[in-house]
RNA sequence: GGGCCCUUAGCUCAGGUGGUCAGAGCGCGGUCCUGAUAAGACCGAGGUCCGUGGUUCGAGUCCACGAGGGCCCA
């Protein structure tokens, strides 16, 4: 047992796959849930991928944020099942098939054969899910992959039918012949959110046409339409009742549009003939564009209606009820028919003989040039705006009027707004903004999809008596079944097609709906249906309801978080979730959207064979917050292996090599008290307790961006300043107390630092962990996944030190710049520097003061509190102090205090009040209320800032030039060491030949360079054979030889 | 047309409740330090804090309007 030295190169990659086999072989994900058996549990849903498509990076975005708050939850103690899952359904996988197969319509599938269609599909949804398992791993994604919920299982469609009948025997589940948003190449319509996912710019014919006034020859009503196709099935157009019309004379013709609108319309010059109410054209009627239906009295006349607006078009609006909600919703109240000339294909029917068979938006120009032709056509154009297409084959979207299944969304708005108070949204905007008013909107969920790989709606209806049932599981199916089910039983059409029901009511035969349910409805059921709810596993299901934690990319607002919430509200009357994080995109470099079109979509894979998963992942978590968009490319996250896992890295190196070395024992040296220790170590436990606080609230808030933050600013703090300065304090270190200290201190920084990133990181803290605690310790747990997220101890925090700490780092690099100034290097001793600092903190630690003086090589720095001979002072205002109390006149007082000589400033600076003159008054402010600072006079090699000011004593005397060739010669030795790869404790015998100076020095210095450079002796006057190095000092050249010893 | 978010150095990002000198990392040029460091330190170049107006003694920060970008809705 005992440590050691770690490689300082380091192949992270390499490690990460060395780590996954450590936790297959010891089975560790496991272990953890084993732990936390019996104790309270924080329950994560998983939204189910469909396995159909290779995951991308963006999905590593997800999974890595999916993993971190189980993994940190699971350290607070709790027990965290994570179940995976699989989205198996709907027309994703269907067109993917449609692809295979080389068809692409309806009626090909039904020639196919819809049980072999729906078998391939069966076989398709699994084709990548090896890639998903075996990526998600890769990652460290920690989830069950054996027993995953799978949507197109018979259990699982068995718990929808279960929520459907629940909504049924509510009445919140019907039938309606509604105007609906259609895809004519899948044959379906799509529900509002599936509508919401493809919206697009796009051209479409602008044209405005004349309704031909019956009563009123050579007077037309002028109405504008993006959709010459619904032109056809025209019944009627509508006015505001309330908005101003005008009757224009143009040409030979006299026109009626809206008085707002006449301008834009008309474009030429008119005449206003008579300005009118629209009330007063209702009723008029006017000559039907075409004649495919015969005429009818209520037929094509002007009524009002409300929704009529002057923002765009004629203030005139055709009406086409088939083809638009309102148009449909006026129809309706004013018993006209509908017109429907077009099939579900989106062809026009034998109805409209000049263009049947034509698909309808092919027959938009020909519509125009037949208006056009018989002298209708006002004008035409094209107008761009933005279109929804279908989010899965890219067709037009036709709004189609179809007899589809909806749910009664609704009616519980209330609830649905209620429960969305009770969520809490990463980031927080989400919760009134994107999905508050996406729920403001809500409307009836068109539930019922005429495909054929789905879920099926489990409605029957008689054919005799036309009775509606709804099935609610498998047992009231066979019960009721005309016949014997087929074994086995498959849920799937055509076989649930198949299975005839008895009718409770007049002993006739039921058949099922052709219809299928939207995709987003099995997802949404997931809370319910992954138990098998109700049927099986009861007290797991209502263990696991709601979640404490879901996340998935802000684009779900739309689907899936929005169906889990609806189906839970609409069941329970209550949140599905908690918690719930929003991604934003990952863009590639260049900030651009990554598409297969682009061809700039970045393989995760490329990226973790290069970097490892770990880097990845934390630069996912520490680039943005989860709501703002990441652009990533290679150079990112290297430059995360660069700058922080390298750094972190070698201070774990320094750590092992010299422990090794020391064979220093964490359980059974003595630990110092914190009181005991040095400033520098009592500095970093306060770090340390801080980030743990900083790490934990982070976690707590669903927040790793800022916990992975914390985390860089420490190590940052760690590696260049503590390990720095504290270097010589380890290794051959003369006082032992202090050494303990040390190794005690930086040794359970480390050890912190690997649990907190455990979450984050957890290959990178796993071999920390092993490396740190497993080596010296049998009876730790076998892994940081299985240890306790660390307490915070707040005795440790000692803010004024930290304050302190970070004015003597600050000292310490106006000192550098000093130095720099005087082009004096660092290796040259110095004999003082003085620091000038009225205000400081570093009165009260001397200890830190010795810092400075050990960083700056000066053997004495001299802190004062006032130097009138070197500084000079300036006193300002405290804005902050005077500015509420004085208002306006504050800017009097600091011109005042401006004004005053150095020699008045130097007495306020040093008696720490001042008297001003403020409109003839006299004020005195005291030292809370001035800001006093310190710059240096000319003449000095000084730097100042923030109220210090560092002067150095530059003088260089012959014994501190000598010193300084020592160092000089050290140095190089060391290199030289480094360079004959030696180890680092072997000892040697070293020889020096060069100027008389420089071994002059080394003479006088011998015992200091032989004990620096592991040298059991130091020979100037002969030669030795061994690792020849010539080398510069100060210009001269000299000559080093080293012998190594057995 | 509406909603939400964003805009700070060449790039990636910080900048509680307004307080008077705007920061870090990367990159660039130079200098230096180092027997943990593939690191690090210092200096330098690099900023109309998107614009305009307002509130205020004081605005990167608050308000209004506008511009550009992103996402979403109609």
């Amino acid at each position: 047992m005992g440590f050691s030295p770690a490689s300082p190169r380091v192949n992270f990659p390499e490690l990460e796959e060395r780590i996954l086999g450590f936790w297959a072989e010891q089975d560790v994900f496991r272990k953890t849930l084993e732990a936390r058996q019996g104790c309270p549990q924080f329950t994560f849903y998983e939204g189910p991928p469909t396995a159909n498509g290779l995951p991308g990076v963006h999905h590593v975005l997800a999974r890595a944020y999916k993993d971190a708050i189980p993994r940190y939850r699971t350290m607070r103690g709790y027990f965290v099942p994570r179940k995976a899952g699989w989205d198996t359904h709907g027309l994703p996988v269907e067109i993917e098939v449609e692809k295979e197969l080389g068809i692409n319509s309806k009626r090909e599938i039904e020639a196919y054969g819809v049980a072999e269609f729906n078998r391939r599909c069966k076989e398709s949804v699994f084709r990548y899910e090896r890639e998903w398992v075996r990526l998600s791993e890769r990652i460290g994604f920690w989830l069950d992959y054996e027993r995953p919920y799978v949507t197109y299982s018979n259990e699982y469609i068995e718990s929808v039918w279960w929520i459907l009948r629940q909504l049924w025997d509510r009445g919140l589940l019907y039938q309606g012949y509604k105007v609906v948003p259609y895809c004519p190449r899948c044959g379906t319509p799509l529900s509002s959110h599936e509508v919401a996912l493809g919206y697009r710019e796009t051209d479409d014919p602008s044209v405005i046409v004349r309704l031909r006034l019956t009563e009123q020859p050579g007077t037309s009503l002028l109405v504008w339409t993006t959709t010459p196709w619904t032109l056809p099935a025209n019944v009627a157009c509508a006015v505001h009742p309330q908005v101003a019309y005008v009757k224009a004379r143009q040409g030979d013709e006299v026109l009626v549009v809206a008085k707002d609108l006449a301008d834009a319309v008309l474009q030429g010059s008119y005449e206003v003939l008579e300005e009118v109410r629209g009330e007063s054209l209702v009723g008029l009627k006017y000559e039907p564009l075409f004649r495919f239906y015969p005429e009818g009295d209520r037929l094509w006349r002007v009524w009002a209606a409300e929704f009529v607006t002057t923002e765009e078009g004629t203030g005139v609006v055709h009406m086409a009820p088939a083809y638009g909600e309102e148009d449909m919703e006026l129809a309706r109240r004013h018993g006209l028919p509908v017109f429907h000339p077009v099939g579900p294909d989106g062809r026009y029917t034998e109805e409209v003989p000049p263009w049947a068979g034509r698909f309808v938006k092919d027959a938009d120009p020909e519509i125009v040039e037949d208006l056009r032709q018989r002298g209708l056509l006002y004008r035409a154009g094209t107008y761009r705006h933005t279109y929804p297409f279908c989010w899965r084959c890219d067709s037009p979207l036709l709004y189609y009027a179809r007899t589809s299944w909806h749910v009664a969304v609704t009616r519980c708005k209330e609830q649905l707004l209620r429960a969305n108070e009770q969520i809490r949204w990463v980031p927080e905007h989400i919760q009134r903004g994107r999905f508050g008013n996406w729920l403001e909107n809500v409307v009836d969920w068109a539930l019922s999809r005429e495909r054929y790989w789905g879920t099926p709606l489990p409605i029957w209806v008689c054919e005799a008596c036309g009775l509606q049932h709804c099935v609610g599981s498998l047992a009231e199916l066979r019960e009721m079944a005309a016949e014997p089910l087929p074994q086995p039983l498959d849920l799937h059409r055509p076989y649930v097609d198949g299975v005839r029901l008895r009718c409770p009511r007049c002993g006739g035969i039921l058949r099922r709906v052709p219809d299928l349910i939207d995709v987003w409805f099995d997802s949404g059921a997931m809370p319910v249906a992954q138990w098998h709810y109700p049927f099986e596993n009861q007290e797991w299901f209502e263990r696991s309801f709601p979640a404490d934690y879901i996340c998935e990319g802000i684009d779900q607002t739309r689907g899936w978080f929005y169906s889990l919430h609806a189906i839970s509200v609409l069941l329970f009357d209550r949140p599905a979730y908690r918690n719930c994080v929003c991604l934003e995109l990952v863009l590639d470099e260049h900030g651009e959207k990554m598409s297969k079109s682009r061809g700039n979509v970045l393989d995760p894979w490329s990226l973790i064979q290069r970097f490892g998963a770990d880097a990845l992942r934390w630069f996912f978590f520490s680039v943005s917050p989860p709501g703002m968009p990441k652009r990533l490319g290679p150079a990112a996250v290297e430059e995360v292996v660069r700058r922080f896992f390298l750094t972190l890295w070698n201070t774990y190196v320094f750590f092992t090599t010299y422990a090794s070395l020391d064979r220093f024992d964490p359980l059974r040296w003595p630990a110092p008290t914190v009181n005991e220790r040095p400033a520098l170590d009592r500095w970093l436990l306060s770090r340390l307790a801080g980030l743990v606080a900083e790490a934990t609230e982070a976690m707590e808030a669903y927040n790793p961006t800022d916990a992975a933050r914390a985390v860089e600013r420490f190590v940052e703090d760690l590696s260049t300043w503590y390990v720095r300065r504290g270097r010589r304090r380890y290794w051959k270190a003369r006082d032992v107390q202090d050494q303990r200290s040390a190794y005690h201190t930086l040794y359970e920084a480390l050890v912190t630092t690997a649990k907190v990133m455990a979450p984050l990181a957890p290959f990178l803290s796993e071999e920390l962990y092993q490396g740190l605690v497993r080596a010296v310790d049998d009876g730790a747990p076998v892994s940081v996944h299985l240890t306790d997220w660390p307490q915070a101890r707040e005795q440790d925090r000692d803010v004024e030190l930290e304050r302190a700490m970070e004015e003597a780092r600050w000292v310490a690099s106006l000192g550098r710049a000093a130095r720099s100034r005087a082009r004096i290097r660092v290796r040259q001793p110095l004999a003082s520097a003085v620091v000038v600092a009225p205000q400081s903190l570093l009165h009260r630690y001397p200890e830190l003061v010795e810092y400075v003086s050990e960083e700056l090589n000066c053997k004495r720095v001299e802190l004062v509190g006032q130097d009138s001979a070197r500084v000079e002072y300036e006193v300002r205002p405290r804005f902050d102090v005077l500015g509420p109390r004085y208002g306006p006149k504050v800017q009097e007082l600091a011109a005042a205090l401006d004004r005053l000589s150095p020699a008045e400033a130097r007495r306020v600076a040093l008696e720490g009040r001042a008297v001003v003159e403020l409109a003839g008054e006299q004020v005195e402010l005291g030292p809370e209320e001035l800001d006093v600072r310190v710059r240096q006079r000319e003449g000095f090699v000084a730097e100042a800032g923030r109220g210090f000011v560092v002067v150095l004593d530059t003088r260089i005397t012959p014994e501190l030039r000598r010193e300084g060739l020592v160092r000089e010669l050290v140095h190089h030795v060391q290199q030289a060491r480094r360079e004959a790869e030696l180890r680092v404790d072997q000892r040697i015998v070293l020889s020096v030949a060069g100027p008389a100076e420089v071994v002059e020095a080394v003479r006088e210095h011998r015992a200091a360079v032989a004990e620096e450079v592991l040298a059991d002796r130091v020979e100037l006057a002969r030669e030795l054979e061994g690792f020849r190095r010539e080398v510069s000092i100060l210009g001269e050249p000299v000559t080093l030889v080293l012998q190594p010893l057995p």
